[in-house]
DNA sequence: AATTCCCGCCATGGC
DNA sequence: GCCATGGCGGGAATT
């Protein structure tokens, strides 16, 4: 992988105590990476990947993002033409979410199919399918392509001439995913993907301004896990694979740019430490009017609690963002049981695997929030701030965070969250719950995962010493998840089923449970791991049966993916051990309820 | 030297 | 005209 390049090993971090003082603009010589594309549209999708949003204002996103007009096109563009978003008018976009893709990529793909022949006749009678008015399309033009294409069936190709000013990135986007999922090639360079696109001549100069644009687009695709950059099998030349949609990635706001724009017109980016409490009262009485008085007292509390947290954070020891260089795997090979020793080692460890750009600034985070806190009637406030929470601790990164003891703060947070969500009871607090807890707990499945990764690697390599510190590492993120899910049933158990009315709300809260088994087991190994399973299925099944007796189909939440990755993992498990039992009847009894229900599900995904 | 791709000029296309 | 869009290519940063 990463070799040994120069590279600086540090660089100037100064964000940690900007003054009000205008910016003084220190050599930003930051790297050109900070500024791309791809970074940019993590943030932008971070931002707008949440909760409430409806409408994404032009003017909003790039002061948000502090970037300039033209590259929220660019983002928009593409997005667009993947379905996330939708132009609703002028300066206005509407956010579809990532379940859009899917459905999005199915259509292109059927479109791309018909392409490759079909051109002769004008054929389409149009809109077989609903999808709202999504027109365009058309690009009639003379068949005259054929002619050799050394390979697979591959793609139109959008000629020259061609009137419609769309011409770029938006179609182009599409036709560069179809080149992906309609041919059975995952692997395509990007010079030859333009080639496939126009072709026809290698006109260097158009060609050139081609693969701009493919960078463009790839590097937006990627941000998105769509694709991912590797090379080409053969030759070392880079290349992009597809991956597809597999869920949607979850965003860290990581930005830098943000606050530079923000300080213009908030105060809040520069001295977080300072705001008090007495600010959270100030909101405008209008909408507010009987709210749950303790629902008001929580949310204020804890806010206090995470500024502390914050605060201190900030004053012991500057919270390293981190470098974001890759910091290159060097970490010394020297077996020292100096203690001292061993927790360098860690450091090492950590940024060696530290994902770039990972690693977020929590006060880009709370600027976005108290700007829209003051706005929010208070139970909204409340329940927002457990998803805040819920982010706040989302990006735990393996290494660092445990190892300076911040460990114990999650327990804050889950009592903060036991405590307020006893008093759920509408369709949308119960959603904002799951993703609450979700939140938490997608940290430490992600930690988990990476640790596992690495403790493997060095497994092999044969470092016992960074292993056995690595294993502690996955012990302790271990029991925090078990400790998540304990609370999460407990919760669901003894507070929320019992007094759930509908079975709307039963099946919600069923499959919720199911959901933390499935994380439960995901975690443990071996028997455990066999228990755990089958009390997912257990769970799933109870609530399948609800769902299938009292809910109009529409409402079905029981997620298909989640069902069949837990009867996945059964029938894994079972093979695994030999364990013959009825576990194959269970998963195909599943199987079989998903199969029969799936055809009502498909375009509902809304519950993640 | 080749690859990657940011920046922003300026052509469009509404109003 | 003005403003919102968004091609498009120079040429700088990175590899």
């Amino acid at each position: 992988m990463s070799d040994l390049p120069p590279e600086k090993t540090n660089m100037e971090l100064s964000s940690s105590s900007s003054m009000p003082g205008s910016s003084s603009s220190l050599h930003h010589s930051y790297s050109r990476k900070q500024k791309s594309l791809g970074l940019l549209c993590t943030n932008f999708l971070a931002l707008y990947n949440r909760h409430g949003i409806e409408t994404i204002g032009l003017d909003d996103a790039s002061s948000k993002l502090g970037v300039e007009r033209r590259r929220i096109y660019d983002i928009v563009n593409v997005l667009e033409s993947v379905g996330v978003l939708t132009r609703r008018a002028k300066n206005q976009y509407t956010w579809k979410g990532f379940a859009a893709i899917p459905a999005a990529l199915k259509e292109l793909q059927e479109e791309g199919a018909k392409d490759t022949f079909h051109r002769f006749y004008v054929n389409e009678n149009v809109k077989g399918s609903d999808d709202e008015d999504d027109e365009e399309e058309s690009s009639s033009q003379p068949l005259s392509t054929s002619q050799t294409d050394t390979s697979k069936p591959s793609l139109p190709d959008s000629s020259k001439i061609d009137n419609r000013r769309e011409k770029s990135l938006g179609l182009l986007t599409q036709n560069f995913i179809k080149l992906f999922i309609c041919s059975q090639a995952t692997i395509i360079s990007l010079d030859e993907a333009a080639k496939l696109l126009l072709g026809d001549a290698h006109n260097t100069s158009i060609m050139r301004t081609k693969v701009r644009r493919l960078y463009d687009i790839a590097n937006v695709l990627s941000s998105m896990n769509l694709i991912e950059k590797t090379h080409t099998l053969d030759s070392r030349k880079p290349a992009f694979k597809w991956l597809g949609y597999n869920g949607e990635p979850t965003f860290t706001l990581s930005s830098d740019l943000m606050m530079q724009a923000e300080s213009k017109k908030r105060v809040f980016g520069t001295d977080l430490s300072n705001v008090s409490v007495k600010r959270s009262k100030t909101h405008d009485s209008a909408t507010e009017r009987s709210l749950k008085m303790k629902h008001h007292a929580i949310a204020e509390s804890s806010y206090n609690r995470i500024f502390d947290a914050h605060e201190s954070r900030h004053g012991s020891r500057g919270y390293e963002f981190g470098p974001f260089a890759p910091a290159t795997g060097t970490y010394p090979t020297a077996p020292l049981e100096d203690s001292s020793k061993r927790a360098f080692d860690v450091e090492n460890l950590v940024s060696d695997y530290r994902p770039s750009y990972q690693n977020q600034v929590l006060k880009d985070l709370f600027g976005h929030y108290m700007d829209a806190w003051k706005s929010w009637i208070a139970m909204q406030q409340c329940w927002s701030l457990m998803i805040l929470v819920g982010y706040m601790y989302k990006d735990v990164v393996p290494g660092r965070e445990y190892l300076h003891g911040q460990a114990e703060k999650y327990d804050d947070m889950v009592e903060f969250l036991d405590k307020v969500a006893k008093t759920v009871d509408t369709p949308e607090e119960r959603n904002l719950l799951s993703i609450a807890y979700k939140n938490l707990i997608a940290g430490r499945r992600a930690s988990l995962k990476r640790t596992r990764s690495i403790e493997k690697k060095e497994t092999k390599k044969g470092n016992t010493n960074n292993v056995s510190i690595i294993k502690d590492h996955r012990v302790k993120i271990e029991s925090e998840i078990a400790k998540i899910c304990d609370r999460v049933f407990n919760l669901i158990d003894s507070h929320l089923l019992p007094s759930a009315s509908t079975a709307d709300s039963k099946v919600f809260y069923l499959k919720m449970k199911g959901d933390y088994h499935r994380y439960l087991s995901d975690s443990k190994t071996g028997a455990e791991k066999i228990k755990a399973v089958k009390r997912t299925l257990e769970v799933y099944k109870s609530a399948q049966a609800i769902a299938l007796n009292d809910l109009p189909s529409t409402n079905t939440l029981i997620s298909t993916k989640a069902a069949l990755k837990t009867a996945k993992a059964v029938s894994a498990i079972t093979e695994m051990h030999g364990v013959r039992e009825e576990s194959y009847e269970e998963t195909a009894l599943i199987m079989s309820l998903i199969l029969d229900r799936i055809t009502l599900w498909t375009d509902e995904l809304k519950w993640s």
